[in-house]
RNA sequence: GGAGGCAUAGCUCAGUUGGUUAGAGCGCUUGCUUCACAUGCAAGAGGUCACAGGUUCGAGCCCUGUUGUCUCCACCA
């Protein structure tokens, strides 16, 4: 093994889990199944923290539970991601000097299936890389044959059910990428703006009415001007006709509760086309819906002379004109949030158009009823609030997409009568009137096909034996991103084709920031690219530096100095293994039956290490985990065991030896196993370093022996660590040289145990000599005195002890054990608290008061020998 | 407008159901090339646990309020 850590192995051995097929899970009656299904990453996706973080929880928690004895699915795939995927090939396209129309529908999607051919497996590449022990064999895709069978499946039988309906509705519109969106793809940002005031004059010429709006443009599309019913300034007017300026319209003044009567001046324009509020109230006004813009947010022929303006230049040609027709009253700053296209960040429009709607209501009801009755679990649990909060208020789903590369609607429109056919199957002739059909051109939005992921991907709608054995799956692991996207429709969707919710938890994480606290984005560059940091630092030192310091649903920051301190981490594994096989001489892990008061106090740790992190990992706190097996091999393993047992590796005597080499050799490999989940690589070269051809990840999770518990025997080499660490302390104090050894006198509360632990001492504290005596009367040279729970040591340092130095020394420890002391006295003076308190607790109490005074009275005594 | 998170050492964060003198990593100071590891070893300095109340024998932890900060949802033209 080299001196230094170096991760180089990292390919060949995923290669060799792959080969050994390790990942694959199959339908098993002898245990019982735990599936997560991966977040489907984009095909246009490039490996960033994001899915680092994402890969590391869902790979912990999947090769914990394999080695637990589960038949532990994680089903890997990508999604085809409608509209990103075909944003990108619309600007590739566009440096060649092509648009779609030139390719036409079939031309452009055999281009974007090569795309997706050159593209597609990037991310799955960069995947791997981070050591995900994903079942490759069961990689989906969510135009694959299935999961496209599964969307036309789904798509029918909601619109059998009267779910799905097609028609005219506001919908916000992207006039770049010209498409519908859901209202989950839109973002709201504040943006400065202004606050127009306009007059709108009476048809009759006497007077007029101000209104006040942050879009004039739409103004050509008015067909009324609300007020308020209470509002008394219109109380006389309501009803009377306005002229509307720049056309040759007429607009009557109507009353509807939506018009809030302090605000702006109480009379709102209307323009049912271009405003979701506004055409409500048209709707119940019963007004005319006029729009006046194309889909790439042109001005049309009903904005007269302002048609072939884009919006925003027609925007500033109105004010322009009204301000000369002197029917602009004020114009104020005003801050209000614009919506913008989640992709392309275009200011979205909202239009009246003719889309396909998934009917909410009903689906949103059995969905809400599934985590109130705890069918399914969030984890942690305040995201059930946000997910109630958006379920609650849901409105329908718009799911027609005017794209090109996606799952194409099964619809299909008569050319001749109109007669529309939703079918699974390509229908060619109308069944009314004979005619030639044509099917919908529209795909449907990219979450459609991911809300199916848990199902599709094993198969459905074919009945199959993976589908019943897998599904529901266990777990979900994703950010708080997309629980609305995706997590929420997935557990409508599940209840509606399954009969049964997806999975029984969604473990919910945070995103990953830069070391400022910033977003990681394209636009501030401050990204980090993981597969540079596998280059430099390790897959396995990337996932422990994600894994420390996570805690449920909180963002976590990516700073260097984290991913440094989790390589060192690997290197201390690699080289406490390293010293491990350099003192094996054939020796197998095992436990001898004979044990020392050393191999008692780390099979104790070890147990008690097994036991919290096996707990820990059930509820999947990685971070608490992560942090326990940390400090268990650096400050316990390494530090004080490996160190306490080079007494025994480096003496003459075999058996010793041998014993010991033994007992590290067991301590090492079950480390390595509750490690593995964590750091699959190191963990697998080490093991196998070991045990030639045997992987560690299907070998069994450690188990809780109780059976190597020694309560006695850790308590006491814990009193002799604080021994040491007082004698280093102590020499550090009076610049004794570390290569100095030490002698001194011990008076031990318990001789035989003592005699027992001094070999650790003699090595972890450099001492040549030490002398047990039965009373302090025999210490008769100058010394350096100190006390602990099961000794009190006396050494003699001769000319180097500072006199004044060591008074200083003890009084400090005296004002310790005052302090303590009276705090325990006023603890046990008080009544309540011996009433109340548990008796353990009071008993404690009693105990370290009679230690602390017995520790005071020694204090004492060796300040005086000073005096 | 509504909902939620966070506030602990210089920085990043732990702190499980309330119970020793509140911890770790990084950084800083000091000393060590001790035969696994300088990607290391040893020692040290550094905290009014945001503020104000309350519950309790006991509060970093529970409750109320305040301040600061971040996020999500809704959106009044």
């Amino acid at each position: 093994m080299d001196k230094v850590y170096n991760p180089e192995f990292e390919k060949r051995i995923y290669d060799f889990w792959v080969k050994n097929r390790y990942f694959e899970a199959h339908p098993n009656s002898e245990k019982e199944p735990f599936t997560i299904m991966m977040p489907p990453p984009n095909i246009t996706g490039q490996l960033h923290m994001g899915h680092a973080l994402n890969q590391t929880i869902q790979d912990i928690i999947t090769r914990f539970k394999r080695m637990d004895g589960y038949e532990a699915l994680w089903l890997p795939g990508t999604d085809h991601a409608s509209i990103a995927t075909e944003v990108k090939i619309v600007e590739q396209m566009k440096k060649e000097g092509l648009t779609k129309n030139d390719l036409g529908r079939d031309g452009f999607l055999k281009r974007a299936w090569e795309w997706k051919e050159t593209y597609g497996g990037r991310i799955v590449t960069q995947l791997k890389r981070l050591g995900s022990s994903c079942d490759w064999s069961k990689e989906a895709f969510t135009m694959d044959s299935n999961c496209s069978n599964a969307v036309v499946d789904a798509f029918v039988k909601y619109y059998k059910k009267g779910l799905i309906y097609r028609g005219d509705r506001i919908i916000n519109w992207c006039p770049s990428c010209k498409t519908a969106l859901s209202d989950a793809e839109v973002e709201y940002s504040e943006q400065d703006s202004y606050l127009w005031h306009y007059r709108y004059p009476y048809a009759d010429g006497s007077g007029y009415v101000v209104i006040a709006t942050t879009r004039p443009e739409t103004m050509l599309g008015d067909t009324a001007v609300a007020v308020n019913p209470k509002d008394e300034r219109y109380k006389g007017v309501i009803g009377k006709m306005l002229k509307l300026p720049l056309t040759d319209r007429e607009i009557p003044i109507i009353a509807d509760d939506y018009v809030e009567l302090d605000f702006g001046t109480g009379a709102v324009k209307i323009t049912p086309a271009h405003d979701p509020n506004d055409f409500e109230v048209g709707l119940r006004h019963n007004l005319d819906v006029i729009r006046v813009m194309d889909d790439a947010g042109v001005m049309n022929e009903n904005a007269g002379k302002f048609k072939g303006l884009d919006r925003f230049e027609a925007r500033e040609k109105i004010v322009e004109e009204l301000k000369e027709l002197g029917l602009v009253e004020k114009i104020e700053p005003y801050k209000h949030n614009v919506g913008e296209c989640y992709r392309c960040r275009a200011t979205v429009e909202p239009i009246v158009s003719k889309q396909w709607f998934v009917k909410m209501k009903p689906l949103a009801e059995p969905a809400i009823k599934a985590v109130k009755s705890k069918k399914i679990e969030f984890i942690p649990k305040r995201f059930e609030k946000i997910y109630f909060n958006w379920m609650e208020n849901i409105k329908d789903w718009c799911i027609s997409r005017q794209l090109w590369w996606g799952h194409r609607i099964p619809a299909y429109y008569c050319d001749d009568c109109g007669e529309m056919v939703v079918s699974k199957t390509a229908v060619d002739v109308c069944p009314k009137c004979g005619g030639k059909m044509h099917q919908d051109e529209d795909v449907l939005d990219t979450w459609f096909s991911s809300a199916l992921w848990p199902f599709s991907t094993l198969g459905y709608p074919k009945k199959n034996k993976n589908l019943e054995y897998f599904y529901p799956t266990n777990l979900l692991v994703t950010a708080y991103d997309i629980i609305f996207f995706w997590v929420a429709r997935m557990i409508f969707s599940g209840i509606q084709f399954m009969d049964e919710v997806p999975f029984s938890e969604v473990l919910i994480h945070g995103i990953v920031r830069d070391s400022q606290g910033r977003k990681m984005s394209k636009t501030l560059g401050n990204g980090i690219d993981p597969l540079l940091l596998i280059d430099k630092y390790g897959a396995d030192a990337l996932r422990f530096s994600l894994a420390s310091g996570i805690a449920h649903g909180s963002d976590t920051r990516y700073s260097d100095d984290k991913i440094e301190s989790a390589r060192n981490f690997m290197n201390k594994l690699w080289n406490a293994s390293r010293f491990v096989i350099m003192n094996l001489n054939g020796e197998e892990a095992s436990v001898p039956k004979k044990l020392n008061v050393s191999d008692k106090w780390i099979l104790t740790r070890l147990n008690e290490v097994i036991r919290d992190v096996t707990i820990n990992l059930n509820k999947y706190e990685i971070g608490i985990a992560a942090a326990k097996l940390y400090d268990f091999v650096w400050s316990e393993f390494c530090d004080w065991y490996i160190e306490s047992q080079k007494t025994y590796l480096y003496s003459e005597d075999e058996k010793l030896k041998s014993h010991s080499a033994s007992v590290l050799r067991y301590v090492l490999e079950q480390i390595l196993k509750l490690m593995h989940p964590f750091v699959p690589f190191i963990t697998e070269e080490i093991y196998m370093n070991l045990n030639p051809d045997k992987s560690i990840m299907i070998q069994s999770w450690p188990i809780y022996n109780k059976n190597q518990m020694y309560r006695k025997e850790k308590k006491a080499f814990e009193s002799i660590k604080n021994c040491i660490v007082a004698l280093r302390n102590t020499r550090a104090e009076m610049n004794i040289p570390p290569s100095k050894k030490l002698k001194f006198f011990a008076l031990p509360s318990d001789e035989a145990m003592f005699k027992k632990l001094t070999p650790y001492l003699t090595k972890l504290a450099n001492v040549s000599e030490i002398c047990v005596i039965a009373s302090k009367e025999e210490v008769t040279e100058k010394c350096v005195a100190l006390v602990s729970d099961s000794v009190e040591m006396f050494v003699p340092f001769g000319e180097l002890v500072d006199v004044e130095k060591e008074k200083d020394r003890l009084s400090k420890e005296i004002e310790g054990a005052k302090a303590e002391i009276a705090k325990s006295t006023s603890m046990l003076a008080n009544e309540n608290f011996v009433k109340k308190a548990p008796e353990k607790l009071v008993a404690a109490e009693r105990e370290k008061l009679e230690r602390a005074k017995d520790k005071l009275e020694k204090l004492i005594e060796k300040l005086n020998m000073f005096n």
